[in-house]
This record gives C-alpha cells, structure tokens and sequence, in this order.
DNA sequence: CCTACCGATCGGTAGG
DNA sequence: CCTACCGATCGGTAGG
C-alpha cells in the first residue's frame, strides 16, 4: 500500500479515502478481467456458426482482452489465489463456467471431425496456457500490430507449428 | 518460515540448523530447474536431426522435467522474480540463453520449410507458454499417463487444433 | 490528505 | 532443536 500511495503521490493512510481495503482492490481487478473474459464467450457464441469458428473467435476476443488491459490481467493472473475466501469461491466459479464452455466446444469440433481427436483436457489447457505469454509482453509497451497477432495465433493455435 | 518449518515438525528458528537463509532455499530450487531446462537443450541438439526433430525431442524433455519435479518447477516459475539481484541475473542469463537457442531452431524449420512461416517471437513464447499449465495440473498427483501427455503435446503443439 | 501510531507478522539471531 | 526475542515492515485507524 506505501507503494501505491507513492505512485500516485500520497501517503499510504491517505489511500483509505479513495478505497476500503487493500483486498478490495484485488478483488475489484480480479472481477473485472474474470467478467471480461465471460463477455467475451457470449460474442463467439453468438457470432460463431461451427466449432471452429467459435474457438477462432473466441482466441481473437481473449488476446484483445489482454491486450485492452495487460496489467490488470497480469494481476488477475499472479494474484487470485489471493482473494478472501468468498471473491475467490466466485472467481473460480466464472473460470469454471469459461472452461466448461469452451470445453463443450472442443467436444463438438472432435465430434463433427473439424478437431483433432485428442483428449479434450489438453487441449483445453494448451490453449488457454498458449496464451498467457501475452500479458507479459503487452505490459512492456511494445509497439506491435495486435492484429497480426490475433491472426498468428489462431494460425498457430489451429494449425500447429508445422508447414 | 513458520509454514515451512510447521511442515517438518520444528520451530521456525530451528530451520536456520540447516538453511543459512530463505533466500538460498529460493535460490537453490530456481537454479535446480533452471540447469535441468538448459540440460534437455544439450540432449535435444544431440539426438536430433532436423529442426523439427530438435524441437520434438526438447518438448518432450521439457515435459518431463515438468512432470519429475512439479513442485520445484511451480516454485521456479511463480517465484524467481523475488530471488536477489545476483542469481536473478544468472536465472535471467539461462533462461536467455534456453530461448534463444530454441529460437535458432524455429529460424531453421523456417528457413529448411518444415516451420510455418510466422513471427518467431510469437512461435516461440506460445510453444513455452503452452506448456505452462502442465505444473499446476501434476502438482496434485494425478494418475495420468506421462507417455500420452507427451504423445499428444507435441501432437497438438506442431499439429494444431484442427484436423 | 497528513501525522502519529497500533497490533500482527516476518526473517532471523542469541544463547543454551 | 527450543525459548526468548529483535528490528523491520505491513495493513489499517484515530484525529485533525
């Protein structure tokens, strides 16, 4: 908190009449990037005909989340587990809903033969993790053309790094 | 400490009868992984004839070193940015030198036409990133078949997702 | 928004 | 390996 208080030029007891609690201010960034990404589930789904093409949305709509707001998803990512009891039940709970979405998805492709037929946790995962890189860089201001990213990484994600 | 030193059934200063400090417990796990990761380079160059071979051989090296030590490799990975500025710099040193040798292969299946012809940045951090959630998921002894998580990574990593 | 301050906790030491 | 303890730091409050 004197970090904070120093980085917007006061003292640290000062913060307390802009916010209540440190663990306030976690669980405002956590909610907001776990509401973000559950956002971005009902766009692929609304806009997404096959399985494919919701997952391909799905992955441009997570890398614009990340890269709209790299801190507060660094944050979100780094600190959850460091949520009260109660924020952190409702945290896991959307990240659940997210993966068992998606996870249904994954499942369709398999079934209609436009994904490959592998265990659907990995994945899953692999695509989740595949892009947690991203709010690493992002919050480095680099000067990169987010599009060809959303386009790399579907490219990649779907078809593998082989030609 | 006291959580640590709890955990073997002593008091937090007793500890200090066989650590010199936390840090150099830190230090001591980080730098493990760390040569373990530089190790799968050196045999993955050796057994490998072709870029794509190469990078087969080091996901699946990789993977192991995941799935032999996930607690240490968890701590690695979530932690080093709290080791002091001398081993800091040294991790930084070889996990540097880890990438960018890895990013020499995926130059070569560029140039030879076995690697799709994508930023190699992008190539590169999605291929480590997406390895990333193997740690959390091995952390809580699951009776998993390694050989088939091996199987279909590099599967899905150098494949993709679709069919 | 600041000064002054509190109780809890942390890594670690002294001395046995 | 334990008891007793220290100085530093942390989240936060009282009172203005």
């Amino acid at each position: 908190m004197r970090d904070l208080a120093g980085a917007v030029g006061m003292e640290a007891a000062s913060l307390y009449n802009h916010i209540s609690s440190k663990s306030e201010l976690l669980e405002t960034i956590c909610m907001t990037i776990a509401d973000q990404y559950l956002g971005t589930l009902a766009v692929a789904k609304k806009e997404g005909q096959t399985p494919t093409e919701k997952i391909t949305t799905l992955i441009k709509l997570h890398i614009r989340v990340i890269t709209a707001n790299p801190h507060m998803v660094a944050v979100a990512h780094d600190e959850w587990r460091h949520l009260d009891q109660l924020p952190k039940q409702n945290f896991i709970n959307k990240r659940n809903q997210y993966e068992m979405t998606l996870k249904g998805w994954i499942n369709e492709g398999k079934k209609v033969g436009q994904l490959q037929n592998l265990d659907t946790e990995i994945m899953l995962f692999t695509l989740l993790s595949s892009l947690q890189w991203l709010h690493h860089w992002f919050r480095s201001e680099r000067s990169i053309d987010k599009e060809k990213i959303e386009y790399e990484m579907v490219e990649l994600l779907l078809g593998g790094l082989k030609k």
